[in-house]
RNA sequence: GCUCCGGUAGUAUAGUCCGGUCAAGUAUGCAGGCCUCUCGAGCCUGUGACCCGGGUUCGAAUCCCGGCCGGAGCACCA
């Protein structure tokens, strides 16, 4: 009792049954048909953190075996791994399944031979009729030997796609019906982006996934619980095969409130132009979540909060954004961005100034931003944002933040007219004055931030920000937190990420 | 239709296995206040939940039964 009042301090539970095992080891299966999207995070921090946590290894295993239904994509298993190191979750080893088919062959055969499993050349239509009905097909009972010259047959091109299919033997009275004698390897002659048209006969997720999970050692595996169906199938196999089924943890699946996850829509959704591409700010992959400057160590810790419940989760952007501004805050650095800019005029400014902005309110010690304002006549030239045209009014008063303090004179067309006031920020809280950002006349580096739903706004940003790397996460002052996408073409193009 | 899994505040999570310490904790959100030359951060206060109905029990968020709602699976997909 008080131990697990304790445990639950920070971090994840302990893994169930852990001394079964010589080592944990935790893998990852992909399909290799897309770049990853948050609901994949979950699976995959769980499984990373886990295998960290008990010292043992995190397998990636790249399940690309039907090249027709879900064809892998060449460029996938590049992002996978970019995906996955950017989360901080390097594999310690790496699997493909298309490198491996000689391996389910041999346990084909093997099933096949000691009657475990059998090649069905029933109609699907006929089949389905038949295990609804808890009856076997005719193919079932035949001898072994019979079902071995099948497997030629079917290895050899005698039998065509869709002719013959090998089947695992189960209990035919399961209650659930999926669970019946399902197909463990088809004949398929697609080819393949690997390896061409070296094979014909392709295993089927549960045989390929089931093998490979007691070849590579799996002690736990971790999935969605829409595997439940999946994982009752492979312990048929594993009885047959005399194995120890490993520990399985069924996690629930996560949504994002207002993104689209699936792949097929997605991919649908890039095709067509309707996204940018996979990086589209309004999609959930991993990806376009990067390119927002949402940080990996936020995505982990909203995974590890996530548990390994078996409960759906829909996460929020708030709850993301949330969790990114925690990461971010303390080390994203602070400049103007002007949006749609407007000029205002001021008249009547006693001298030169030399403002310094804080390059981060927290830490002086970073320096400070430095500007110069030259008066010609009293007169100086600024930009404002056209967003903070509703806090203006002619007679109220205004603080340039770090500058000084003016009456607004006219709100125009286009253009704001304003007096110097006077300098001290005392007397601008005294007045009630809003506070605003501004950049000099010729200072400005034109900006453009692409937004959540993809629209684009432009405006000014501090010529110095034309210096950033790409990739830094830095916070345009009363408009939020942006990553720097490209300074090269002159304009800066930053990604906004929250406020 | 059949099979399985879930249902704690707007969202997410703790507690459920082993009933009392839970008149239910935390984060975020929202509202208000303080602080601060950002609409950021920080601090304070407030808001708000055990799906429903029975049962067992001295006592149920926790156990049992029924219902309702949600999700997943029922592919020669993964």
């Amino acid at each position: 009792m008080e131990r697990r009042r304790e445990r639950r301090e920070k971090g994840l539970p302990p893994l169930p049954n852990v001394e079964r095992f010589p080592e944990v080891r935790t893998r990852f299966a992909p399909n290799p048909n897309a770049p990853l999207h948050l609901g994949q995070a979950r699976p995959i921090v769980l499984c990373k953190e886990y295998a960290r946590m008990y010292r043992g290894r995190f397998i990636l295993r790249y399940e690309d075996t039907s090249p027709d239904v879900k064809a892998p994509m060449a460029e996938a298993y590049n992002w996978i791994m970019e995906d996955l190191r950017w989360l901080d979750a390097e594999p310690d080893e790496v699997y493909i399944q298309s490198d491996r088919i000689e391996i389910y062959y041999k346990y084909a055969e093997r099933l096949l031979s000691q009657g475990s499993a059998y090649v069905c050349t029933c109609d699907p239509q006929r089949f389905r009729e038949l295990y609804f009905a808890k009856k076997p097909c005719p193919c079932r009972d035949l001898p072994p030997e019979t079902h071995l010259e099948r497997w030629g047959w079917m290895l050899d091109g005698t039998y065509g796609e869709g002719e013959a299919v090998v089947r695992i033997k189960t209990d035919l009275s399961h209650p659930n019906p999926a669970v019946r004698d399902w197909p463990a390897l088809r004949i398929k002659t697609t080819p393949h982006p690997r390896t061409g048209a070296k094979y014909r006969v392709w295993p089927l997720y549960n045989f390929s996934c089931a093998i490979d999970d007691h070849e590579m050692r799996i002690s736990h595996v971790i999935r969605g619980k829409e595997h439940l169906v999946n994982t009752t199938r492979q312990r048929y196999l594993y009885q047959h095969l005399g194995w120890e089924y490993p520990e399985v943890l069924s996690v629930g699946r996560v949504s994002l409130e207002g993104a689209i996850l699936s792949k097929s829509k997605i991919r649908a959704g890039v095709e067509s132009g309707l996204y940018t591409g996979w990086d589209d700010p309004r999609l959930g992959t991993l990806m376009a979540l990067r390119r927002r400057g949402i940080q990996p160590e936020a995505i982990r810790a909203l995974m590890i909060e996530l548990g390994t419940k078996p409960i759906n989760a829909t996460l929020t952007w708030g709850n993301i954004a949330a969790a990114n501004r925690r990461v971010v805050e303390p080390r994203a650095r602070r400049y103007f961005f002007v949006a749609n800019p407007i000029r205002l005029k001021v008249r009547g400014i006693p001298h030169e100034f030399d403002p310094r902005l804080p390059l981060h309110p927290d830490h002086p010690e970073w320096g400070t931003r430095d500007f110069k304002i030259t008066p010609i006549e009293g007169r100086f030239d600024f930009f404002i944002s056209g967003d903070d045209l509703r806090l203006l009014e002619a007679g109220r008063g205004l603080r340039l933040m770090g500058l000084f303090n003016l009456r607004v004179q006219r709100v125009g067309e286009g253009v704001v007219e304003a007096d110097y006031l006077s300098e001290p920020y005392s007397e601008a809280r005294s007045l009630g004055a809003p506070l605003i950002h501004w950049l000099p006349e010729g200072e400005g580096a034109p900006t453009r931030v692409v937004m959540p739903d993809a629209a684009t706004v432009e405006g000014l940003s501090e010529r110095r920000c034309m210096d950033l790397k790409p990739d830094t996460v830095i916070q345009f002052e009363r408009f939020g937190f942006v990553r720097v996408d490209d300074v090269s073409g002159g304009t800066l193009i930053a990604y906004f990420a929250h406020r």
